[in-house]
Order: C-alpha cells, then structure tokens, then sequence
RNA sequence: CGCGGGGUGGAGCAGUCCGGUAGCUCGUCGGGCUCAUAACCCGGAGGUCGCAGGUUCAAAUCCUGCCCCCGCAC
C-alpha cells in the first residue's frame, strides 16, 4: 500500500504515525518565520515525519503542476489528508488512483473549515467526531465514508478534545487504510442544507470581556485554550488566561462574569511568567475582581 | 537584527528616573487567643537584589557585556 500523506497541524500527528509504514511521502506547509525573534520552525507533522524517517515536501502551492506530477511519481493509493491548510485542486487529487481522502474534526457537514474543534466548543456542543470523507473539489463537501462520533466534556478545553479527536483520527486511519486502498467502501453524499461553516480562528475571538454572561465565557475560554489563549483586558493591562475553572465563590484570584465566575488556576499577565490567580491578585494588591476592571469601563 | 516587558528572602510584587542602613502582601517557624479555625494578636528565621566587569567614599539603583523568562506582531 502506497499513501501519501497531507498534514501539518498537531491534530495530524497521530494519524501520520498510525500508517507511517505505508506512506511514502509526507507533505506539509512550508516552514514559516514564527515566534519571537521571527525565526524559521517546521509544522509539527514535518517534525513528526522526520522523526519517522519519512521524506517530506513542503510546496508553497501544491496544485503547481510540477508538484502534481511529482505526486503522481510516487504512484500512490490514495492521498490521506488532515489539517494541512491548502485546497488540493482536482488534479492533485486525481494524481492517486483511488483519489484523496480527508480525516476532520467534525461531524460533517457541521464545521466545515479550517477550526471546526474550537469552533464547536465555543458553541458549546456536548458532542463532536471525526468525519473519513471522499475529497472533491470544495472545502468538505465531499462524500461521507464515515463518521466516530465522540462526547464532549463540560469542562473540557479545545486542546484536550483536539488530543481525543486525533487519536480517533489515527484509529480510523488505521483501521480504513486497506480498504481505502483498494476502494472497497461506500459513500454517502452530504446533506449540503444543514452544513455550517467553522472560520478560522483569531486573536480578537479568544477575547473574554467583563459583563459578559458566565456561560458564553466558559465556553470562550475553553474553545481557546491553549491556542491562541483566552485573555482579558484590565486595569493592569492584557491578562491570558492559562487555565481556568467555574466556581461560585468570590475573592482573590476569582473574575466575576455575569451570573458566575471564573476561578484563575493559572494566568499569565503580559511580560511575566505564569503565576496563580491568587499570585496574580496578591502582586497587584487587590482583593477583587472589580479591581481589575479598566477605568473606561466602570460598571 | 520585527516591537516591547521582566529577572529583588519559599510565592507574587514595590523600590531603580532623583545612588546612602532592602519594604509590602502571602507562606513558613515559635507563642498567644478561641469550643474551634485557612480567622485574629505577638514574635522570629530567611535575600552576596540574574551573572560578570566598570564608575563612586558608597550601587538593587548609574555605565558596559552576557545569561534566562514572557507579552505583542508574524
């Protein structure tokens, strides 16, 4: 069996090393300047894939015709694509014999795009999955081969169910494999009506600010963390907040929302190191969550 | 060379601009109060102020170099 594998995010790790043994080439976005001091750092899957001893190719465009023969070289299976971050046109697809086949983070056609696990946490779902589809020319909209479905924890954080979808990702993988090969399996067409759209996400998105309802906050909070991290805007300045939990109680270290409160296990104000919320309160000498409050923003 | 903040007893901070006996909140240890307590009162221990060099009668504080941590942007 001949695949070759599209990925670039951490979601795509565990798929990866599930069929590493019959992937003969991983493809993954080129490696970009990132974090402080702009330095040039690989995608987690390219990382993971030269820990495999795999070959990787990180084209900037992959439907560069060039590209899309070389693929066809390689005279692959199928293409087994997750997270990688660019449409792959029909050419590229039709470069496999049984064509490409997509592994995402939701239960298709929910959260099409680009975040659909931060995005249904953010909406507050009590349950997601992982959708085996059949690519076509759009952003997922092809062909459903099949779809685990998983529950999601009340307090649990996009990160946390990112590590559980992926590892459902990579059993999936592993269990379809040959038969993706030889193409024995059924597909079902989506129902495009009940499709939504999961945009990527932004800073601005992970934003919690005060006066809000306590549930849309949770839900914000925990859709974006650890990535990009929720934060706030005080008196003091931008506040991230690492990790967080519901309470009822209030005092130091505890943010009130509107009908409850966040309870800060961990937070990280701009330019220092991670400390407790109570840490954080004692530092400021304050006692009260209102105390964090911008002067602009009174009430 | 993308922009910026920070490294001060175990924790979080103030003090640095305008050099001159190291302070606050908490923890910790001992004692007291109390039916009792994470509450309250009294007392104590604990810091070569990131590292190295320089200026000075005197450096946490001024100058130079280095190490480490973090926010923004990407």
């Amino acid at each position: 069996m001949r695949i070759v594998y599209f990925g670039t995010a951490d979601f795509a790790v565990p798929a990866l090393q599930a069929v590493a043994r019959n992937v003969v080439c991983v493809v993954s976005q080129p490696d970009r300047p990132s974090g402080r001091g702009l330095k040039l750092s690989p995608s987690p899957v390219k990382s993971a894939a030269r820990a495999l001893g795999l070959p990787v190719e990180t084209p900037e465009r992959a439907r560069n015709p060039e590209f899309v023969e070389l693929i066809r070289s390689l005279e692959p299976d199928f293409l087994l694509v997750a997270a990688y971050g660019q449409i792959l046109s029909v050419a590229l697809l039709e470069s496999a014999r049984k064509g490409g086949i997509n592994l995402h983070g939701s239960i298709l056609p929910k959260y099409r795009g680009a975040a659909p696990i931060q995005r249904c946490v953010e909406a507050g779902d009590t349950e997601t999955g992982v959708s085996l589809m059949q690519m076509d020319k759009g952003m997922d909209t092809g062909d459903i081969i099949a779809i685990e479905k998983l529950p999601i924890c009340p307090t649990e954080t996009s990160g946390e169910l990112q590590i559980r979808l992926a590892a459902l990702a990579a059993e999936m993988a592993q269990q379809w494999a040959m038969r993706l090969a030889t193409g024995e399996y059924s597909r079902s067409p989506q129902n495009h009506a009940l499709a939504t759209h999961a945009a990527k996400v932004t800073k601005a998105d992970a934003e919690l600010r005060f006066g809000e309802a306590i549930e849309v906050i949770y839900d914000r909070y925990r859709a974006f963390t650890p990535a990009p991290g929720a934060w706030m805007i005080t008196r003091f300045g931008r506040l991230k907040i690492s990790k967080s939990e519901r309470t009822d109680s209030t005092g130091a270290g505890v943010i009130n929302f509107v009908g409850g409160a966040l309870n800060l296990i961990e937070v990280q104000p701009e330019g220092r190191a991670r400390m407790s919320g109570a840490d954080f309160f004692r530092g400021l000498h304050i006692q009260h969550s209102d105390d964090l409050r911008p002067t602009s923003d009174p009430g």
